[in-house]
DNA sequence: ATTGTTTTCGAAATCACTTTCGATAGGTAT
DNA sequence: ATACCTATCGAAAGTGATTTCGAAAACAAT
């Protein structure tokens, strides 16, 4: 081994007197007797590195010999700085395609220009909907989006809020899971001033923006369409307790039987949590009773369908024997026979509703306050309610 | 307007010589005549500053009295530190919650710990598979994933390529829209080193990794299935011809036909883009043909719902008069009556190895080759094509 | 000409982290 | 004791932006 710095110098003589000084990451150190020096070899330098250098505001700043302080201006379309070099400055950086380093940019600023989603499942047509929705709000406003998945898992849920503040977004979008009931780990980073904005599955214990369907009106209108329909004994799947959904959709049915005087029978309501198989015993118990339902409404569509498929195989005539209606819709919900009857809701719009809200939080971080909206829903009259 | 460097030195009865020297970014600037000196009033300073203040690897690094790069060293697995500060480093960061800055951490390192993806449409079911296994993996690596939607249109999965390359993503998933022929948009990137995997809609005309089904098995397996049941004239919904699955599952059909010697006839086959009301117009272009089809084999399972719904309304019994099949499965196949038969992919499965695929690419970025890799499907078979 | 005012520019600090590499204390053979 | 070697540490230089603020040129008014 020789001694780059005496081979340097010429005293070649000299670079015997080189031993070994560890290995540090793996490359081996050595130090000269002679020089008194240390050295390592060097690394190989990776070719692409000269090809993928990208534009910087340096480079432009050297090209046109003024400093980067005042690029950054041009760029970020500052009152600081003169409209001729301004202009200058723009179509060099166009000409050299110039791209920001949104890292350095992000860094420097403290903040992402990312807004983080949570949702429990991607899967579900309606969660789809709504993130497409979220998607093309952000795009357009110019933000980045991070989508995060509970799977229905409290845990999960706070991994993931653990994960997106990590990443330090500028706002939060939650639909929580069917689990979960408290919300400090929530509330914590609304605290530090990060704005969140709820949709759907909403909680009312944290002071965020919220957005939500009309459930109970939906609720309300599908229940009274039973009623006209002449049902007398309708029967509700509703979801579980810790949903205020849930129990908004609950309300809703409760308040049309109110309205036209129908007593309330606790066998009737069933709450469930949508576990493998559920709805089939649910099923079979109403059918066990004395006086089986005439009508049933699930605050899930997707149940309806599992109970009319059920349903079909007893040999119950749909709607005349029992009427189904449900909450929601979906291309399944029109194509099955009978069609179910369904409140319709519009989960693009809701996404973009939550999006144009939580962009708005963020741009008006020091004074924000919390938004409440409600996305209309509409009540489609199908076969399976037709009697 | 006192001038802060006068009144400092107590020469009160100067401060009257300040004027006004311009605004800059919306605060007053001053010059003072007696001690020559400019100054700004001073901005108010944010009160969460404080609060908000994350650590850093500077702040344990004070605490224990160390350097900030030795604290690097012991939070990223370095060999170069000794095991006892590291592990006093870690507990420290533990106790302090320290999270590190991806942005600094990407800034410095020049990667970005991100891959993006591009779908057509997040709310397809088969795609939002795709992406809930896509993120299970990257996740379970510590990679975030951005998702990015082209809509089908060849415009905006250019747009989002330069989105996700702005975003400097370490690796690219993308499944091409039905418009895309042409790829140098993508080429220019893969060459720069970034490694681009293909899932589903893929393009043989770029070295890149590709994740696809069974398709050209699939058909085969579909069609066969038909002339085995007996059907002689099967006609086929084609997709674009520009995509490659397309083309893939022709050739199946095409295959098994060749298999069974039964004459190829062009008026059965039909490439379709997919536009509104084309299945219903095809469906009636083959019932007006002296010979009509005994079977209709489309290459996209929702078309054959459609078709079916259109051949209800006309009374033609399925599968006695004519018998579907369809590529792809989703639980309204499994509900529509007649229930479809199908050949089943596996979306989700497909998803986690595309994940899988880029992430191993990344890693041996210096030297990886490019995978091939396909998802097994399977033949599912239900009423639709049951004689 | 003098004084007052605005516009424009750039040097330097900052953001939080990584990486390189010089230095040295301490450990083993000989 | 000497020669050789290893392990561990930290200073310093990036990484690519933004922001602050001093300075001076340019302009305007008296």
């Amino acid at each position: 081994m020789e001694c780059p710095n005496c081979k340097l110098n010429e005293d070649l003589k000299f670079t015997r007197k080189v031993v070994k000084a560890g290995i540090v990451r793996g490359v081996q150190r050595y130090y000269c007797n002679h020089c008194k020096t240390h050295f390592s070899e060097k690394r190989k330098v990776k070719i692409e590195d000269k090809n993928s250098h990208q534009i910087t505001i340096l480079d432009i700043a050297n090209h046109l010999g003024i400093a980067p302080s005042t690029v950054s201006k041009a760029l970020n379309n500052k009152s600081d700085i003169n409209i001729e070099t301004k202009n200058l400055i723009i179509k060099l950086a166009t000409d050299l395609n110039y791209k920001p380093n949104h890292f350095a940019k992000s860094l420097s600023r403290g903040n992402s220009n990312t807004i983080g989603v949570i949702i429990p499942n991607i899967e579900r047509p309606f969660f789809a909907a709504v993130l497409a929705g979220i998607q093309s709000v952000a795009s357009k406003a110019g933000y980045r989006v991070i989508i995060c998945q509970s799977d229905e898992s409290h845990q999960t849920e706070i991994l993931n809020i653990q994960t997106l503040m990590a990443s330090r977004v500028d706002g939060l979008l939650i639909s929580h899971t069917k689990e979960t009931s408290t919300f400090e780990h929530l509330k914590i980073h609304l605290n530090k001033g990060v704005p969140i904005v709820h949709f759907d599955r909403i909680s009312n214990e944290i002071n965020s923006s919220k957005i939500t369907h009309q459930n109970k009106e939906g609720s309300f209108l599908l229940v009274e369409h039973l009623i006209e329909k002449g049902c007398k004994r309708i029967a509700i799947l509703a979801g579980p307790k810790e949903l205020l959904i849930s129990n908004d959709r609950l309300d809703g049915y409760l308040a049309a039987l109110n309205k036209y005087d129908i007593p309330v029978d606790e066998n009737l309501i069933y709450n469930s949590n949508f576990q493998k198989d559920e709805t089939t015993k649910v099923l079979d118990f109403w059918l066990s009773l004395e006086n089986p339902p005439d009508a049933i409404f699930t605050v899930f569509y997707l149940n309806a369908i599992e109970m009319m498929v059920e349903a079909k195989k007893r040999n119950i005539k749909i709607p005349e024997d029992i009427a189904f209606v449900g909450f929601g819709d979906d291309l399944i919900a029109e194509l099955f026979e009978p069609s179910l009857t369904v409140f319709h809701l519009f989960p693009f719009k809701m996404g973009e509703n939550a999006a144009n809200v939580l962009i708005d939080n963020i741009l008006n971080q020091t004074d924000y306050f919390p938004q409440e909206h409600q996305i209309k829903g509409e009540l489609i009259i199908r076969k399976s309610s037709k009697k």
